[in-house]
DNA sequence: AAGACGAAAGTGGTTGA
DNA sequence: TCAACAACTTTCGTCTT
C-alpha cells in the first residue's frame, strides 16, 4: 500500500503519455534535452520530469554503449568478487526510511551475517581480496595500463584455480602475474623494476613467473628489444623517426644472429644510441644507459658489435 | 671538464657432467 | 651438486672534443 501511494505522487501524469490531457491530441513528442514531454498541438508541457533510461555514462563506441548501461558498474576482474556482489547496508531501515519490525530486523541481521561470510570469508575470496589490493598498489606504482592489470588479475585467478598459491606468498605471485601480463601485452617492464616496487626479491619473482608459465601453459614470446624502444625513446625525447630507425637496426641485428643471449634492454639501448646519432639527435651513452638501466659499458659493447656486424658508418 | 673508450677483475645465472 | 662459462657490471685510467 505504501508502495502504491508514493508511486502515485511521483508519476501522477504518467498515464497521459498517449494523449494530451488538455486538447486530447495524440500528437505528443519528447524533448530529450530538456527532459520534457510536450504536446505538439497545444504546446502544453505534459510531464517535466522524465526519467532518462539511457546509458549512464558517455560512450564512444557501440561496445561501450552496451557495456555502460544503468545496471551497475562494469564487471571487472580486478575486484575480488568482480564487483558483482550484493551489499546489504547497516541501517535497519527499509527502502522508504521506515524502521523495521524487530522480527524483520533479526532476519536481516542473519542475512547480513551470511552475506558477508560467504563473500569474503571463504578462503579463496579472502586471498583474492588481499591479492587485488596488492595488484592495485603495484600497478599504480609501476604505471601499468588498465588492460594489462586486468590480464594480470585473470592470470592470478587461474593460478588460484590451479592451487598454485598455497604455500607461496601472495605478493610474489601477484608480482609474477603482473610481469607475465606485461610480457604478454608487450608493455615491457623488467623483473628488476617490478621487484623494486614489491617486497619480493628478483629470484623469487623469477621462480614464480616460470611456475605460472609452466602450470598455466602460457607461451610468451621472448621479449624483443623492439618492445623497449618506444619507452626508452619517449623518456629520451626522441623523434618517431629515430625510434623507427632503432627498430630497424634491431631487426637487422637479429637477422644477422647476433642478438642471441644478449640482454634485450642493452641491445635496445645501443640501437637507440646509433640511430640517435644518425638522425642528429645525439644522446650520451650515459643518458641512454640510465633510462635502459644498464651500464655505459654494456651500451658501448653492444654498440661496437652492431656497428661492426652491420657495417654502419657513424660520423663522429 | 665531460664524454667516449678499453682493460681487468668481480658478480649472478645457466649448462652439462 | 659443482665447475665451467658467457654475459653483464664495476672500477679505473687514458684519450678526444
Amino acid at each position: 500500500m505504501v508502495v502504491e501511494n508514493s508511486r502515485e505522487k511521483e508519476t501522477g501524469t504518467d498515464n497521459d503519455t498517449e494523449t494530451c490531457s488538455e486538447c486530447g491530441s495524440s500528437d505528443i513528442h519528447v524533448d530529450y534535452t530538456r527532459g520534457e514531454t510536450i504536446c505538439s498541438n497545444c504546446g502544453i508541457v505534459i510531464s517535466a520530469r522524465n526519467i532518462d533510461q539511457g546509458p549512464e555514462w558517455r560512450a564512444f563506441t557501440n561496445e561501450e554503449r552496451n557495456k555502460r548501461s544503468r545496471v551497475g558498474s562494469p564487471s571487472t576482474f580486478t575486484v575480488h568478487d568482480k564487483g558483482l556482489s550484493t551489499m546489504i547496508d547497516w541501517h535497519d531501515k527499509d527502502a522508504y526510511g521506515k524502521k523495521l519490525t524487530p522480527k524483520r530486523r533479526a532476519q536481516i541481521y542473519r542475512l547480513r551475517k551470511w552475506q558477508i561470510r560467504t563473500r569474503v570469508h571463504s578462503s579463496m575470496d579472502r586471498n583474492l581480496a588481499f591479492a587485488m589490493s596488492e595488484l592495485d598498489r603495484l600497478s599504480s606504482q609501476l604505471g601499468i595500463p588498465r588492460g594489462v592489470k586486468e590480464t594480470a588479475a585473470v592470470l592470478y585467478r587461474r593460478a588460484i584455480e590451479k592451487k598454485l598459491i598455497r604455500g607461496r606468498s601472495i605478493e610474489a605471485m601477484i608480482a609474477a602475474a603482473v610481469y607475465a601480463a606485461c610480457r604478454e601485452r608487450k608493455v615491457p617492464r623488467t623483473l628488476d623494476e617490478i621487484a623494486r616496487h614489491s617486497r619480493v626479491n628478483r629470484k623469487e619473482l623469477g621462480r614464480c613467473y616460470r611456475l605460472i608459465l609452466r602450470e598455466l601453459d602460457i607461451i610468451i614470446p621472448q621479449s624483443s628489444p623492439i618492445d623497449f624502444i618506444p619507452r626508452f625513446g619517449t623518456e629520451l625525447v626522441l623523434s618517431g623517426r629515430t625510434q623507427r630507425k632503432a627498430a630497424e637496426i634491431v631487426t637487422l641485428a637479429r637477422d644477422k644472429g647476433i642478438t642471441a643471449g644478449k640482454d634485450p634492454t642493452g641491445l635496445a639501448a645501443a640501437a637507440i644510441y646509433i640511430s640517435a646519432i644518425l638522425e642528429g639527435e645525439r644522446r650520451t651513452q650515459r643518458e641512454i644507459a640510465e633510462v635502459a638501466h644498464v651500464t655505459e659499458v654494456t651500451v658501448r659493447n653492444r654498440y661496437k658489435e652492431l656497428v661492426k656486424e652491420l657495417n654502419i658508418r657513424v660520423e663522429v
